[in-house]
DNA sequence: TGAATAGTGTCTGTGAGACAATATTAT
DNA sequence: ATAATATTGTCTCACAGACACTATTCA
């Protein structure tokens, strides 16, 4: 006996199949200024992420990365992502790329969850005082690795958390290595994992694309963007090189930036390519 | 009052929320070799991808990816990729590799489904006569980027599909594009998508890793591993260049490869690094 | 022998790394 | 004047692109 596709899709009941929940996690990533007291030497820059306290079990009280659970008839994963967004930090129209799906057996207590994370990133000149106020950002105060493990130190003033992860050898075919959280007294859930794999992914694709350009105000200085390149990749460059790769992707303004003490610096526009 | 976590996580019903049904879908990946009647020349090379044809609604007929669902209870995504994949091609420790996850809300008609995909990629030489008969290879025989749209031709040597994509752009910000399905007459779902995405990444990844040795067989030539790259970047690669890119990721053995009428060549093996 | 592929030599231009030198400001 | 950053000049070295050349097989 043959069913029409109509009389298929009509008797086909969801329910008759075990379902899951979905949840969204998000690194929201900006480039923060520490004060400085010498009035010629220029802001230093560190890379922060925003983290919330949770109010409720599972790991009540610990911080995590903002995040939620996915409405599965009206969101998508992004529509997801973007209305979390909005609640921690009042804005919106910030830029959000997927990251990866982790999907362990038992990486929440309550129930089989798989999540989405997302990479976001902001200038963080556009959110003084609209955070949410479970919500604090963090410093990257350390981020190590050395041998096969990764030791990461996040800081938001008051609060020091640490944890570390282990590179483990997956596909012995390829070398192909997957992370493990090997210490983690602070974070939720598999947090510590959605940050390296974000903060990597991060590292990588400021090489070969304008994403950097998300995490800069409208006009900036050439040295203010290396110090962002510098924060992300952990190491210095060197100003001439710099200078030479970045050359195309910015466009020289007539504007300036003065009274640092020293010579001032022309402010640049981010140079948007057809 | 208060609860303990103990009677929190007691009194938690997932089915007081709204759940939804994942899947994965598999873009297993590999390169075939055309037939030549010329005795001195090689044998040229084509990309191929698996599809099987779909047997019920939605999509009854058409083809698409090998996929399936998620057993929320007892399996990860990957998990699930490894049973659809054993299923369709009888192998065990192929490469696999999360590729994206897929969300949009009316990309299955019968319900609310989220799908990760993955990457998969084998050496054909493993699997001659171990297909499941409703499997077949399509060899990628167009792959066509003019301005914003991508063109695709696969072809089994029965059936020709074809589709269209295109890049929209998405963030207006920075330039980030997304693809947007524009012409589809026999792929079911969204798996045009998938397969774009997929070859998009492994082009980029075989410049960056050693990802491609998963195609290939313990012993190769150069010039073999030469076109597979060819056949995945989509270009001709100059012998000398690629002699030196390669050089320290292989080991040359001391097997031959004769009988070609023409000089025989150094059988190499990939050289796995710490 | 010759068609075909295998493999090497080498010139050239580009571009990154390195270091030096010059320019300009606020106190 | 000086500390600090801004900006440019230039040398060198590594390496990819390009092309030419040699080597070796088997019908």
């Amino acid at each position: 006996m043959h069913k029409s596709e109509e009389e298929f899709l009509k008797a086909y009941n969801v329910k008759n199949f075990e379902q899951l929940s979905m949840t969204t996690d998000i690194l929201l990533i900006s480039v923060s200024e520490e004060d400085t007291d010498n009035y010629r030497k220029n802001a230093s820059k560190k890379m922060s992420i925003l983290l919330v306290k949770r109010t409720d079990y599972p790991y009540k009280d610990k911080w995590c990365l903002p995040g939620g659970f996915l409405n599965p008839l009206t969101e998508t994963l992004e529509d997801c992502s973007k209305r979390i967004l909005k609640t921690e930090t009042n804005l919106e129209n910030i830029y959000l790329e997927q990251l990866y799906t982790f999907d362990s057996l038992k990486r929440d207590p309550r129930c089989r969850v798989v999540s989405t994370s997302y990479i976001a990133l902001v200038d963080k000149n556009r959110l003084n005082d609209k955070l949410n106020n479970n919500a604090s950002w963090f410093d990257v105060t350390k981020y190590q690795e050395r041998d096969k493990d990764i030791l990461v130190e996040l800081d938001n003033g008051q609060e020091v958390i640490l944890f570390t992860l282990s590179k483990v050898l997956k596909e012995s075919t390829t070398n192909k290595y997957e992370y493990v959280i090997k210490d983690n007294n602070s974070l939720a859930f598999d947090h510590p994992l959605v940050i390296v794999t974000g903060l990597e992914r991060l590292r990588n694709k400021i090489e070969y694309t304008d994403i950097v350009f998300n995490m800069m105000p409208e006009y900036f200085t050439l040295g203010e963007l290396q110090q962002v390149y510098e924060v992300i990749l952990g190491k210095k460059l060197l100003d001439p090189a710099f200078r030479r790769i970045i050359a195309s992707r910015v466009v020289k303004t007539n504007k300036m930036k003065t009274g640092g003490g020293h010579r001032p610096s022309v402010l640049f526009k981010y140079n948007k390519k057809m």
